[in-house]
DNA sequence: GCCAACGTTGGC
DNA sequence: GCCAACGTTGGC
């Protein structure tokens, strides 16, 4: 099955989308709500993520990629938590508001809007394919993810 | 296994 | 910084 889509939550103040710029590459932690843990796990390499910016900004700034399934969480030593690597693909020519999201009667069913406070929720391939275009962001072309390709081409 | 207390998240 | 929503914990 193709790709799936997911929207993260964090806060810029702890970890924005400008970081995950800067270090190319991130271990998605601290996640610590079974639902949400369950959704990392529902991740593999490919996996487009929108990158939310909760409670300063309040709106989607950028689109990130899972690079691998995910690992136990090793900020919580002994217990059942989870974490995705991730890495940025492109920022948001402009951010979508959580006040757009809510205006759009395309996205009124948005797990974003119906699971409040879930920092990891799914995303449809229609809900991303409209927050992209409503922040006028295409995809930049890959590459290098050579191994999509193949798995594409030999379906 | 119910439910009250508590903690956390996130919008305002 | 307040508060509502809601998931989690713990007592029974």
């Amino acid at each position: 099955m193709g790709r799936k889509y997911f929207l993260v939550k964090s806060e810029p103040d702890k970890y924005s989308f400008a970081k995950l710029l800067r270090d190319k590459k991130t271990l998605w932690d601290g996640v610590r709500n079974f639902e949400a843990r369950n959704n990392l796990r529902a991740m593999k390499q490919g996996d487009l993520l929108l990158f939310y910016h909760s409670n300063i900004g309040k709106e989607v700034v950028g689109v990130a990629r899972v690079m691998g399934p995910a690992i136990a969480d090793a900020t919580a030593p002994g217990e059942d938590w989870s974490v995705v690597p991730v890495e940025p693909v492109c920022p948001m020519k402009n951010p979508v508001s959580l006040d757009a999201i809510r205006n759009e009667p395309g996205l009124s069913e948005i797990a974003l809007l119906k699971r409040n406070r879930l920092s990891v929720v799914p995303v449809t391939p229609a809900e991303f394919a409209l927050i992209l275009k409503m922040g006028k962001t295409a995809l930049p072309r890959v590459g290098k993810d050579s191994a999509d390709h193949a798995a594409a081409s030999s379906r």
